[in-house]
DNA sequence: ATAATTAGTTTTCCGCTGCAACTTATTAAC
DNA sequence: GTTAATAAGTTGCAGCGGAAAACTAATTAT
């Protein structure tokens, strides 16, 4: 019943060698000595250290750095053909692949149309179908795969590899990791697309040095990825993270949720709600370019159509998302209250409206927050967007490489 | 700028004392072979471990225990007699200070009248006076005292023990460790109440194995400890658990809350909100008791005396707390949406009504959670009720030898 | 009385980091 | 153009801590 609570030292050295690599991630170049300071350890030690991982093809020196007198100091980086990382974000509707380097730069990828609710056989079949494509995209590209990375929505067992329980896709008790390794022979890990997408903010995104942030994830619903004291918060069972159900107070609450309940943030502030938003204006048929633009595209209601059209200057797009972002307002202000978080990042499908979403909010979180105190947080929009979890995927790949780099072999 | 994210020797040793001393405290009593098992570290490396522990006074031999075949096992135990510690808690009104022994039983314990409005100085020297009284008392029970914590509403800064802000108290940066450490050349700890209560349910409460739960202190206001992931979270700025300012929608909202908005859930269900529900009831002149207890108590409205109505089978006591508990409630069952926690324990002034709030609590929570999901939390009443802060106070002492067992010498 | 079983100790070994002395590579100064 | 100063990085050694295996110790079963 050796949960890793003790160490050893091995222990020592993986946590070295790890916090080591992790440095040269995130403050890439560096030098040995920069190194030294940086992490207090002993030049020989990171020397050793360093060695180590150029061993094992993760760092590579990339030039020299003169300053001043002494000896020019030679540049640490991330070699970023260390190998490449296969994701795979599942979606209500969608699979979506994609292959990248080292550093998550993407190097191929491929999205496709996909009902889960028909036959999760063959989903998965057309996803693996997928997968075995951007393998030999990989294989082309270097000799080295770190693994396949899936982010799906529901919850997971991490350990097991094993999906639990995802309602949008109605799927229970999915063996990925089982079904992915045997057919690739791949490390395979799966988490959920939230916390993916919060991972993947703070490998190669906005949070990159951030040990408390919320990753919003607005799309269908409101999920959160929940990134304290420097790791993700999954809770007792991997369900922590529903934040949409919270309820505010901003519109008399007509709907209700699918959780049973009135108020919930959710139901005003996700992808439905603002395409009924947009819906009820047109109803009173004011001046709107949005039935036009769906004729000309032939196209139904969408978020990207009505961020077209508010990018047109559209008032009624505009001030849908004002509406919407209002009531997203509140609830970062209550999350703000809750968690003083450094950070709050917004991303998925909605965060492509970011431009509109962002005023709204700011106001309304510094309307809403605690006066007393003085606890800003730092509301961004991601940088991957609707992609959020499909980084995620590759991140949380990355990241079991940061973790463990002694279980690379030396060359 | 090294923030012992690194490893070596001394931090293995000390991993590995601190989690031997912890199963301990937690499993005692327990026997080396036990926990070679228990740790999967070497038995000789826990005889080692062991022998340093009893060196340094923490741990004893109590005891053999023959089960079967086989040489019988010697039994250890915490050493209770290992020192003292002194918890000081700072309220609105009070000053509480207790001495413990390790194990946070209470030897001895003083509560006096405090205006901390009035003037700062003088609270802090009532304070000092009888620490130092405390601490003679403490001297009486043997050579060694661990520290001396504090608990006190607001926000801290730990590392350097000051109270950054503390808005009931009307207190701003005092530096706690300066002052008394000078007086009384003891270690000095500093905690947030909510916190530190947080931190005495995992140490000696009914949160001891528990990796995520969260503390509710209910009195003036509601506040949270977070406790995710094995330890606490405080945030940012350590504002982290400013719970009670989530709206619910249970009643329509009239009450401004003092942040300034409406629908706060600590408006429902604080001390005053309960006081008043009595009060208005009272008004309607019903049947009860509460008038004639004020009267013979010759005691204002309070939550002890509606408590003591309540349990004379007052139903407008009961009503009211019922009424409250609903309010709470819900507030819980957005914190479960949030955290997925283990547990939820109620503390504070409020927790003495916990028969008749927890049914009520219970209910709200089955009928607000997520249906689709099994997220159940169980809802437990602290049992140090109104002194949870105090014996947190103790707790964050005891938590310090617990981590760091070796800054204590050999004898 | 002997074997079996379990608890705990002793001895040896390996690998880790820290330390100090060293080499290497540059600039600054005379 | 040589020497001193400075900074980067390497080498060799010491000390320490845990793992493994062989040991001793103390009990029960036969």
């Amino acid at each position: 019943m050796n949960n890793k609570n003790t160490a050893d030292q091995a222990f020592v050295r993986e946590t070295n060698l790890s916090f080591v690599l992790r440095q040269i991630h995130t403050q890439s170049p560096i030098s040995r000595a920069q190194l030294a300071v940086l992490t207090g350890l002993n030049k020989s030690t990171v020397s050793s250290l360093v060695d180590d991982l150029i061993e094992r093809n993760l760092v590579c020196e990339t030039g020299m750095n003169s300053t001043g007198a002494g000896r020019p100091a030679t540049l640490l980086e991330i070699n970023c053909n260390a190998g490449s990382i296969i994701g795979v974000e599942l979606g209500v509707d969608f699979v979506s692949v994609a292959v990248t380097d080292f550093l998550g730069n993407i190097i191929w990828r491929r999205k496709e149309d996909a009902d889960p609710s028909e036959d999760q056989k063959k989903m998965i079949n057309q996803t693996l179908q997928i997968v075995k494509e951007a393998m030999t995209v990989a294989k082309k590209k270097g000799p080295r795969i770190f693994g396949i990375g899936l982010a799906t929505p529901g919850t997971v067992d991490l350990k097991e590899g094993v999906l639990i329980f995802a309602p949008n896709l109605h799927w229970r008790n999915v063996p990925f990791r089982k079904l992915f390794s045997e057919q690739t022979k791949l490390k395979v890990f799966i988490e959920n697309d939230a916390n993916a997408a919060a991972i993947s903010e703070h490998l190669f995104g906005t949070a990159r040095q951030c040990r408390d942030f919320l990753f919003v994830f607005a799309g269908v619903g409101i999920g959160g990825g929940l990134f304290l004291n420097g790791e993700l918060y999954r809770g007792k069972n991997g369900y922590a993270g529903e934040i949409g159900h919270s309820p505010i107070t901003a519109e008399p609450s007509q709907t209700i949720c699918h959780c049973g309940n009135r108020g919930c943030w959710e139901t005003y502030a996700n992808q439905y709600s603002i395409i009924q938003r947009v819906q009820a204006r047109l109803e009173v048929k004011r001046s709107s370019i949005v039935p036009k633009l769906m004729a000309e595209q032939k196209s139904p209601l969408t978020i990207p159509l009505i961020k077209q059209a508010a990018d047109a200057g559209d008032m009624e797009a505009r001030e849908s998302f004002i509406e919407a972002g209002h009531a997203m307002g509140q609830g970062f202000a209550g999350l703000i209250n809750i968690f003083n978080p450094e950070k709050i990042i917004l991303g998925g499908p909605l965060s492509i409206a970011g431009d509109y979403l962002l005023p709204t909010i700011k106001d309304t979180i510094a309307r809403h927050s605690l006066t007393e105190i003085d606890q800003q947080a730092e509301v961004l929009i991601s940088p991957f967007g609707p992609d959020a979890s499909l980084i995620g995927a590759i991140a949380i790949v990355a990241d079991d490489v940061l973790s463990f780099p002694s279980q690379l072999l030396k060359k």
